[in-house]
DNA sequence: CTGTCATTCAAGTGATTGCTTGAATGAAGC
DNA sequence: GCTTCATTCAAGCAATCACTTGAATGACAG
């Protein structure tokens, strides 16, 4: 049906460590590209790509400050992303709580 | 440095929107493969290989009952990933009231 | 206008992904 | 034992990924 839904990306731009890295360092705040690449063994064109990911996604933002490009993280693909694992595991909760009285019913009976 | 990551698989995992459905699915009670291929236009071979990568970030777990092989949902890794994305927001979320704070600072000295 | 700094674009490569089809395993029923 | 049903294994293929190097853009500083 929806060949590319927003979570897709959204996840997939989570499942890589220097992405994850880098949602981290700009939950403290705004970066630049270069910044960003400073603390990892990999060329800043190779961040630069981590970052178009993560825009895809729409997790990261970007401005234009002189001839910097600076990051900025976006609340809301990660408040999604958290949406959709807290509904599966409410779901999954309670179906336990639900077998779990069910058992405890059959239990009782049992005991009788 | 740790190459695989346990977040990465679960991430990797969920970036798929098949085996999203078939999170859903099971957070609702274990199921079979076929019973898992049957709402989807892929063969159950496809299907087997979408739940080996989600037992592979330990999302799903298996057993044997007679000649089928039920899958079962394991929450840990969804709360895993869930606390994750949770503590980035918070960090997020808590730099702003900061920041918010601090401009309400500024505000009220212009403001004298 | 020229050089420099921050960043992107472009092309190439090896690894991985998502899917298929066809053959193999393995338990259950006759 | 042979057949059937549920599932996996294995090979192949096109598409995507993560990364590299080298060239291009674009703002600012002299």
């Amino acid at each position: 049906m929806s060949s590319t839904d927003a979570l897709d990306l959204v996840y997939a731009a989570l499942a890589d460590p220097t992405r994850r890295d880098i949602v981290i360092r700009l939950s403290r705040g705004d970066a630049t590209v270069t910044e960003l690449a400073e603390p990892h063994d990999l060329t800043f064109q190779a961040i630069s790509q981590h970052i178009k990911v993560l825009e895809a996604g729409g997790l990261v933002s970007r401005s234009r400050v002189g001839r910097t490009r600076p990051c900025h993280l976006e609340a809301t693909p990660l408040g999604e992303a958290i949406s959709w694992l807290e509904d599966a595991r409410q779901v999954w909760t309670e179906r336990l709580d639900r077998l779990e009285t069910y058992l405890d019913a059959s239990q009782g009976e049992r005991d009788v």
